[in-house]
DNA sequence: CGGAGCTTTGAGGAGCTTCAATACATGTGG
DNA sequence: CCACATGTATTGAAGCTCCTCAAAGCTCCG
């Protein structure tokens, strides 16, 4: 339901054959630059390309839906998504924020384990489940890739475990607010937040009150400043995690 | 230091070859059994197993800390080892309890990512790390499952960040007791609890005091029966997650 | 300018933690 | 076999953090 497959109603480009290869080099650059990382077999990264289509999105729309068969393989080419899940009581967990060159989720997997929605003007680079598949299973290298981008999901995962489970809300927030800043390699000390404050609470576990109270009380410790769509980071480091 | 590696000090079994394939298949069994569900390759099978060896050790015994150099890959023949990690103020965070048939840790990866310390008596069923990996990466199949077991600890792991995250003490004690049975395939309703309050409490990012309170609740309510070793489970799933 | 959605702020309450003391278990030496 | 010592488990009372419910402020867009 709504799910961006191949028999998907919104718009999705597909290209004559003399135009994939650029196309596509431009939007699953990021991508596969990180998935080769190293050990680059350019015969393997022109398979791969041909497989490739673009998918394009609008702020809010879901990509997949937890459950659904998993037609499609994704990874960001830009953009930003939330992946979540929902609970039985209705509350939803935010499990990641994709960034460009992540997956969505795990490939291989039959049907996807959480839902997908665009946080802001999304581009994705779509495979087709059973050609991404097979091209894996032909490719030791990229099965090899695979393991390891599972171990550092599961890394990153156990650390969201361990900040759910033992860190204050300040810790949370602060924590987040640098692993951000790492993530998009921000070079000045402005950090861009695409997402609503209910996401990044829904992530951290948190009321959306509770961020707002812990976000001003950042502030005005000088930690952080607040700004629109964003916030800068002053003294986070160093003194809000030790205190 | 003190980790169980092939120099390590404590007992290790060495066998004869006459002895090794016998001895193996009773310490792997389980392992090869979960590992290899459907899809078995006789050949392969008989392979692992002359790759292995077979440690033994006393409760409390390290088997590897958080960021050694991963010499061995280790699977769970008999007992019970907790997995966890060290945070920066001293507290402890049991990422895991591992029980026969599963992997400490993830295989393959350079280094342990978290310690090990055996709970009880323990029987481990030991890989070179060197003579594992290139065996993985000859067998397409047993990358395959490599892949797929990644996968199903990061479900794992994401079910335990929710759970951290929004479950209060009484829903998380539940849920993590329902899961041990389960675990454990418990026929009867008793269900051991070889490891500390301590290692439940750490588990479940609560306070050893609250843990305590929280079975003695449930236990007002009619839902377990503490028992000298274990509990008893009465009518745990339905009432209690529910409300 | 007005409305809808998002964000911030306020007051009161529930749940977990902290510190502290008591009870229980296990193993050791007399 | 008992007495004691050590480590583990339970119970109690006070405090703090976060949550809940409620209202007001802000921002974006028609």
């Amino acid at each position: 339901m709504g799910s961006v497959g191949p028999t998907a109603q919104h718009r999705t480009i597909e290209r004559s054959p003399a135009v994939t290869r650029r196309e596509c080099e431009n939007a699953c650059a990021s991508f596969l630059t990180d998935f080769w990382r190293g050990s680059a077999d350019p015969v393997e990264f022109r398979q791969l390309y041909h497989l490739a289509s673009e998918v394009e999105l609008a702020p809010g729309q879901t990509i997949f839906s937890e459950g659904d068969y998993a037609a499609s393989v994704f990874v960001v080419s830009k953009g930003c998504i939330r992946l979540y899940k929902h609970l039985a009581d209705g509350r939803r967990q935010i499990v990641a924020f994709a960034l460009p060159g992540e997956f969505l989720g795990m490939p291989i997997a039959e049907s996807h384990n959480c839902s997908a929605e665009a946080i802001d003007q999304v581009v994705l680079c779509r495979f087709r489940h059973g050609e991404f598949v097979r091209f894996v299973q032909s490719s030791p290298n990229t099965m090899r890739r695979l393991i390891d981008f599972a171990a550092s999901q599961l890394e990153m995962t156990m650390r969201v475990a361990m900040l759910l489970g033992y860190a204050s809300a300040e810790e949370r927030l602060a924590t987040f607010l640098i692993d951000w800043r790492n993530r998009l390699g921000a070079s000045s000390q402005f950090v861009p937040l695409p997402m609503l404050r209910r996401d990044i609470a829904d992530f951290l576990s948190l009321k959306q009150e509770t961020l707002s109270r812990t976000l001003a009380k950042l502030e005005a410790k000088n930690a952080i400043r607040l700004v629109p769509k964003g916030v800068v980071l002053l003294g986070l480091d160093a003194p809000v995690c030790a205190g």
